[in-house]
DNA sequence: CGGTCACTTGATCGTCTTCAATACCAGTGG
DNA sequence: CCACTGGTATTGAAGACGATCAAGTGACCG
């Protein structure tokens, strides 16, 4: 598939692109074909006439980190796909309570609302790279490749599963459950094959964790340091995890 | 569209069928055209030829309350399609605790799992009546239907939405403003129209209820207390609520 | 009329939140 | 090289909200 492959999670990882094909003829030639997401995301669900077209169809953008590039209520006019970094997903309550839904990575598909304003907002962690579609376009495509909508329909019911683990979560689960099961999806999902990667890069502040988990900084951090302390984990810095205890973690995870 | 409709909320409203047409030269015709379920249902992207190609395939069934249809690990071998009644949706941990993701009434389909086992299970709640697909054969209508196939899809999305919207409730609202933003959600899927129902039908038990908030029984029930007590509702026996201030109760609902 | 079941209400307890202080780390400039 | 600064994380103490434990009420039913 794509070239390198690092054992980290979320990382920005830009700079694999080939200029090569870029500076064939000095133009642009599909650089769709050529991109690190393509292969994890909706995208590979289109042949290669199709790419030419979703290439032509996309604009190609950088985001500082914090930037906000989706804002709940407003209309939907765009399409997003993940090719570099991690954003978080998040909902607000009006008094500024904030329930970040989800983190998205490369290869993660954004916007498909069902109304015509989007449902929630997103907002770059770390520097990001996105390729944007507007929604006619967007429509337009699914309309003629059946393959993309085939797969959009297996990504959202693949969402909703994790959703509905989310909710079990934050309506039923502890706080020391909560990060347990949070470090263990996160190892899964950092590590290409079904086994957990033992060490995790979570690109989120504990702020971000905080709001994903349903609780607050102070007890994300808390935790933390209980798990630390029961040698399930260990912080190397704030930020890099290693999993000490796998089968002690799954376990304090609930078992579910 | 269909014939009778009931200002209440999720009603097993069983005795709808006309059974003229049914009795017509002795045999069963086609059951589906006439199904109360098939125009709130993805049934009806699905066109007159491809009506009886559906009703083919499926098997009417009633259940017991209580009765279990969907067990959550097995195999996933049938969609459903609920034609009457109320089912709860959830997901539990080793030890019991559990926690209901949702609730699916009259046009719910069911089943969809993106693994071979189901995530989750379902129960009837009172006297339901479903349609049961096997897998096979409904997976041969969803690829020679498109448009069946994008109803899907277009379900999927507004179920992430509300799913979406329930991470909220359950990670960031008090007791008193899930179960605000319960009733106005009942009030608001109890109406044909936008504008909210002002008497509900809960089908559901405490119990019901304070699994799907991420609460206990007894705080739904000080909860429903205290609703009562400001005045913003009124309780007509314990599964009747009438909402008496609608503003006051949207704005004890979090505001969103 | 006793039994069960669902709901309500009360008293106490515990987990997580809140408020507050401190530690840490990277970047900047003296 | 080291003090200063701002952002982020950790730790501590007090408080609140919801959970737990327990009792009481009411409806339905054999």
């Amino acid at each position: 598939m794509t070239a390198a492959s690092a054992p980290h999670l979320h990382e920005p990882r830009a700079a694999t692109h080939r200029p090569i094909v870029l500076e064939l003829g000095g133009a642009v030639i599909d650089p769709c074909s050529n991109c690190d997401a393509r292969s994890v995301s909706v995208c590979s669900a289109i042949d290669d006439d199709g790419l030419a077209r979703l290439a032509a169809a996309a604009v190609r953008t950088t985001l500082e980190p914090g930037q906000e590039f989706i804002a709940e209520g407003e209309p939907a006019t765009h399409f997003f796909n993940i090719t570099a970094g991690t954003a978080r997903l998040f909902k607000l309550l009006p008094d500024g309570r904030r329930q970040i839904t989800g983190f998205a990575g490369r290869g993660h598909f954004l916007g498909l609302a069902v109304s015509d304003t989007y449902a929630f907002g997103a907002e770059a962690i770390g520097p990001m790279s996105i390729c944007r579609f507007t929604r006619s376009k967007m429509l337009g495509l699914l309309d003629e490749f059946r393959t993309l909508e085939q797969k959009l329909l297996q990504t959202a019911r693949s969402e909703l599963v994790t959703a509905q683990e989310q909710m079990l979560l934050l309506g039923r689960k502890t706080a020391r459950e909560r990060l347990a099961s949070f470090l263990l999806a996160h190892a899964k999902a950092g590590s290409a094959c079904g086994i957990a990667a033992r060490t995790l890069e979570l690109p989120m502040t504990r702020a971000d964790i905080a709001d994903y988990l349903g609780l607050t900084i102070e007890t994300v951090s808390r935790s933390f340091t209980k798990l630390r302390g029961d040698g399930l984990i260990a912080l190397e810095g704030a930020n890099s995890v290693v999993i000490r205890n796998l089968a002690a973690l799954e376990d304090a995870a609930g078992g579910a």
